[in-house]
DNA sequence: TTTTTTGAATACCGTACATTATTCATGTTA
DNA sequence: TAACATGAATAATGTACGGTATTCAAAAAA
């Protein structure tokens, strides 16, 4: 006893699926099938982001006219392999709004200018100052009074390791 | 002429591949196929992370013995979903390491206890203020001298959309 | 002996395909 | 007529499969 027949409007409709969208089978390595995954099912860690133009009223996150999206990895890091992380110690960096615990991101492949603020290796012991160079000298500035500046001379053993781009300060 | 013929040890080496270890296809939705790419060509964003044990000597790199792997996504966002972020103005919340152009990391699932940091749309405005909360009543409290605390009650137009994590200084 | 050539062996990789899940027009039943 | 059951139609999904890339021991050549 036969039901249905032949008819238009049959079929799973499209869009029902576990994302909302086609799919398509992509090769991931072993190890990094489950971070792929949370990443896939957290729509990629793309945040909104209310920039400054926001004044007139907080839209809800809902609304998303007025928001951008932002990955907080891409926004940070611009050079994947040359990008390490530091916990800063200390309060000898407080006037860059470097505070004791924060995490800086350090950026290896940027050049060390004047006025950058670094992360060096001074004796072997691991620092973060502000770069001066000024009449062929170099100088590990504090941004605190109660710290000294560090003159580089070749009879010390300093290595600069980076350049720091973003502080990262849990609140 | 035949050439070789049945022998051990022959055949393309394990390993030898773009990830230089197994793969399986895993099905993601069209839209996010780049930046799965992208994640997976950086390895995860997994970064080293020189804790504060660091003391003697500052590793190299290559070294990776002491540094732990850290994706910032995952250590700056626990609720993806209640997360979003927002650009700090102005010098009101100084006292706490916010800054004017800061970007900050906000959860609105967490509960928006006296004390935590928090953003609120006060008449509209946004704003970022320490919450503070004593005798039944509720206040937003600045960490600068130069500005007033606002209290709120029942006139005013008050929302509180989350709590700040973390705060993202650009240097 | 030393160097070069060859092709068997085996891992890598993209995707076609078979299976599963889902929906709804039609047929059946109350 | 209204409610229910059926199965055709079609999307979603995971994986098997065929083609490709790579290496190396053996055979051939020098």
């Amino acid at each position: 006893m036969p039901h249905g027949g032949a008819r238009k409007n049959a079929g799973r409709p499209k869009g029902q699926g576990k994302f909302g969208e086609p799919t398509k089978p992509v090769r991931i390595p072993t190890s990094l099938i489950a971070s792929v995954i949370d990443f896939v099912h957290e729509n990629g860690y793309i945040l909104p982001f209310y920039g400054h133009k926001v004044q007139a009223g907080f839209p809800s996150p809902a609304d998303d006219y007025i928001q951008e999206k932002i990955d907080l990895n891409k926004h940070l890091i611009k050079n994947p392999s040359a990008t390490f992380l530091v916990r800063a110690m200390g309060d000898s960096m407080i006037g860059a709004g470097i505070h004791s615990g924060d995490v800086l991101v350090v950026d290896r492949s940027l050049e060390p200018k004047s006025g950058k603020i670094i992360i060096a290796a001074v004796d072997g012991q691991l620092t973060v100052k502000r770069l001066l160079q000024k009449n062929g000298q170099s100088w590990l500035m504090p941004e605190n009074q109660d710290f000294p500046a560090i003159h580089i001379s070749s009879t010390q053993d300093i290595h600069i390791w980076g350049v720091v781009t973003n502080v990262i300060h849990p609140v």
